[in-house]
DNA sequence: GTGAAAGCGCTAACAA
DNA sequence: TTGTTAGCGCTTTCAC
């Protein structure tokens, strides 16, 4: 019945009212859960809104109420398995909670990134989570800056805003990736690593650390560029033309995949001729031959819990904070004795 | 300057008006760049907004002009990386022209499927581009069918409503993947693919069509159950444990996984002891060691091409149609001579 | 070319 | 408990 008079035409909230001889704001109330309605007029106003196929207008509800139950998510590469998973996280998490998501990818882009920040606010969404392509890019900072709604940024270091952040420990995981190559008795360890963001420095940072802490000399080589694949290939190439490296790490899932597509076709043995860790524990890592062994972290929940330090600050009204979640190295068979 | 006054607060298109001291039909005019409009009117009100830093409501502007430039995208796993690169494709292309992506993840679940759709349409977007879980679900096509917006299935058989289509030629690509093994030699060749949906309707007709042209007998076998890791797995185990199959083709990527990982745990060696093929040219392909011959196709470019078939119909009132993209055999070492 | 006024579909005072 | 009223911020007739 319901279904034979809504294929007609979206029936508005005064329709209802008429059909049910009621005001407009008394439906309004039903519809919203106000307790103040008497049972009477609440199944006067529900056969109503059955009988029309009524649905409300979210869009009007928003504008009336001033916030949309929309959060913006600004990605710089949805393709990369890594943003996809966060993206699965944020979303479920929103939509559990009656909110939507309005994705945007800024391919890399920090001036489309900036344009994205505008182009949300305009939407009004009521937050946004975002992982900012440039930590120093002016724009993108005075935009964030310049937002009135909840900010919570994923893995990154924006100065001098006031933004929640959901950070990886990725100085942990490395330095434990290379205590692990040292107590295999690797010394020549090559990083490859990206720059300008706080995983690139993170990581650069732990891995300098593990060589620190165990007070060995700096027998390593930093590999430092964009967190691209092709960044991987070319210093991954370098890397085995230099000759002298025993072990390399890569900081990145798309830097491993340009250093294992190397690998793979110059024929190096990995966890015999040479030792081999990467970042994030995407599809490949496991079934790659050897296994590779990774600096892992749980990435549907970096999601989850950006969305989570959002709902903080919308709902209980607390101020910015932030969370670090936690990176565990797995060893697995790409790491092997240093050859002799 | 604007900056200084916009950090306050958003201003309205009430305030520009006073500011600028002309009437708020004007002010919209020049927004919304209206021919009738007199130079120093718009110098004028292009002043005011400047230094107030106005932005138009496009919440405002949805619910008047009745169009809210938003798609919705209805995916049923955005952490596969297929849907991933297609949700890519939509979103620029989307962007491109002004739109924005509400994207919702049903997390395989149909029902879920169904209430976003609901939910979306309550949001009234202007359009929706959805893979549908399940091409029966009645809810589902209930749903679709009362939709008054342009819909957009990708890759999917939804009878009896009026829809675009990007469709894949998996027909083909499954076609010359068999003709390649059968030209290697093999005829036990095992088919793992999932059921109900178009792909793996399309790639099961495929498969056997190419045994049928090349005039052999039916020494196949098909192992038919849901796209998942798990049924990918479960079925190379009971394949190598049958112990006849001489190939094995995956009908999808995340079967492709799950028969990848059984084949590495007990050491076949690809393309020597086994021949195999995969669908979805993802990252693990040609790293994996033989790398792994597949059936390929354009998923960015699926996503555009949905994209642009929302446009056809919301710009230029074109009448849904169906556009198929080509897929692709790439033969990679995976595949080799049937064992003696 | 410009302004006044009505209203998109809804909510929230406030009054009854 | 219910109805009346005044908007949310914008666009679009319709006069002038």
């Amino acid at each position: 019945m319901a279904s034979d008079v809504s294929r007609h035409r979206r029936a508005s909230m005064r329709e209802v009212a008429e059909k049910a001889g009621v005001a407009m704001s008394s439906v309004s109330r039903v519809m919203s859960g106000h307790p103040d309605v008497s049972p009477a007029m609440r199944s006067r106003v529900l056969a109503a809104v059955d009988e029309l196929g009524y649905e409300p207008d979210l869009l009007a509800q928003s504008l009336r109420r001033r916030e949309t139950l929309t959060v913006g998510f600004v990605v710089g590469d949805i393709s990369n398995p890594l943003f996809a998973e966060i993206v699965m996280g944020v979303e479920s998490t929103l939509h559990a909670n009656g909110y939507s998501m309005l994705l945007t990818n800024s391919l890399g882009d920090p001036a489309m990134e900036a344009a994205h920040i505008g182009l949300l606010s305009q939407r009004r969404v009521d937050g946004l989570v975002i992982s900012v392509l440039d930590e120093t890019h002016p724009e993108t900072v005075a935009r964030l800056r310049e937002l009135e709604i909840p900010v919570v940024v994923l893995d990154r270091t924006v100065p001098g805003i006031g933004v929640s952040r959901v950070l990886s420990n990725h100085r942990e995981g490395m330095r434990d990736a290379v205590f692990h190559l040292l107590d295999l008795g690797h010394r020549q360890i090559a990083l490859i690593v990206g720059t300008g963001v706080r995983p690139a420095t993170e990581r650069h940072a732990g891995f300098e650390e593990a060589f620190a802490v165990r007070g060995l000399p700096r027998t390593y080589a930093i590999y430092e560029d964009s967190f691209s694949v092709e960044h991987g290939t070319r210093a991954m190439r370098e890397i085995l033309d230099a000759g002298n490296a025993t072990a390399v790490i890569a900081g990145g899932n798309q830097l491993m995949l340009g250093a294992l597509r190397v690998a793979s076709e110059r024929g190096v043995e990995l966890g015999r001729e040479l030792s081999f860790v990467g970042c994030d524990d995407i599809a490949i890592t496991d079934l790659y031959q050897p296994p590779v062994a990774v600096v892992r972290r749980d990435n549907v929940n970096m999601g989850r819990t950006a969305a989570e330090l959002f709902f903080g600050r919308v709902r209980d009204g607390a101020a910015p904070k932030d969370i670090e979640l936690p990176t565990e190295f797995i060893p697995r068979p790409s790491c092997g004795p240093v050859a002799e």
